[in-house]
DNA sequence: TGTACATCAGTGAACGCGCGTTCACTGATGTAC
DNA sequence: TGTACATCAGTGAACGCGCGTTCACTGATGTAC
């Protein structure tokens, strides 16, 4: 049954939540179209009423999570690396950082959906650079000092859960906050 | 027909080798057992007379790998750093770090396979621990030392090949590596 | 050392099953008058 | 404002296809004598 212009537009962006959601949980490949569909509340069937491919969902799925996570940073630079590298950051791989969830399957998808993560990416980049205290140079400096900050918040995130041993993870992550946070200081 | 049992040991060292390339470039799930058996030579019939399913075969894969990894460190810590943190490495996903092209599928993968990994992953630290210069404090700061290090090597190789653009990749491979190296050379 | 035979690694066809995708149909929406 | 009808979002069954896994068979290996 048709519905409203309005129910369309609530559920394209259930499916995108969903979608964000399961892909980050799961990975790409391990979540299926009737999946997606079911935690958006509706059947498999209608799903090509608003996207065009498996393929295209995870493109318009990675747009839209980099968009969100974006708009989420504010406050202190310090607060959100510590609020990064945190057990509880770990344990909710679904809700957390697009690029430690799907980052190493990124690079294997084709065209628009590793370009959407790529601009998510960049995005994040010039973003954590504003950011930076006066203390880390010029804006190019203090853009190469993000990427090297994001680059050990990520691999940090991602080791934290590959290894099956609390202790391990949790010294994980003390290790890469306290010489984060230091390095942020000095800068500040 | 039957083979000769140096023959069975060779094979079985072939499969290990094609399954660690195949998964490294495609992901676990992209790769099909008729692709590995392919690869390796044989038919993929035959696979069960190697490994008892899939999965068992992504563990031992891991644990290959990875021991194969670590036996590769050796000379200064500061060359292994730069070869890391460089465009062929990017470029060479195959034949390249476990950790950085499957590390955000580990923690999905259950039970062994996983732990092959963080085995792998709880090894190479300790290698880099050792290799830490004195001026990095006594065993266990170099421990953590090498913690943060290989995050950053981690993450810097993981985000360089997301992005799909060459500059970038080529930006924050140079901003890492030479963050990392100064950082060796105060502790060196 | 040579021969006869039991073993078993490898082959390739076949099996279920699940997935992405398609499609005829339904019935609520929203427009034309 | 009410009514009649065209539109079209959503449903659920069906389709191919490819994958992991199984299995009867083959023929070289390696052992017993």
């Amino acid at each position: 049954m048709k519905v409203s212009r309005e129910q369309v537009s609530k559920n394209r962006e259930n499916i995108l939540a969903s979608a964000a959601r399961l892909f980050r949980d799961k990975g790409y490949d391990a979540v299926t179209l009737a999946d997606v569909m079911k935690d958006a509340g509706l059947t498999h069937g209608g799903f090509y009423g608003y996207f065009s491919s498996k393929g295209d969902l995870m493109a318009q799925a990675n747009a839209w999570q980099s968009d969100k996570q974006l708009a989420g940073i504010s406050g202190e630079l310090a607060d959100y690396v510590a609020g990064y590298l945190d057990a509880a950051h770990v344990a909710n791989r679904a809700g957390g950082c697009l690029f430690a969830a799907l980052g190493s399957d990124a690079p294997r998808q084709s065209g628009a959906a590793r370009h959407a993560m790529s601009q998510g990416l960049q995005g994040m980049i010039a973003r954590l650079g504003e950011l930076m205290g006066d203390g880390a140079g010029d804006a190019e400096a203090r853009r190469d000092a993000a990427m090297t900050l994001f680059s050990t918040m990520v691999g940090g995130l991602l080791l934290a859960r590959l290894v099956d041993d609390d202790d391990a993870a949790a010294r994980l992550l003390a290790a890469n906050r306290a010489a984060l946070l230091a390095g942020l200081a000095t800068f500040g």
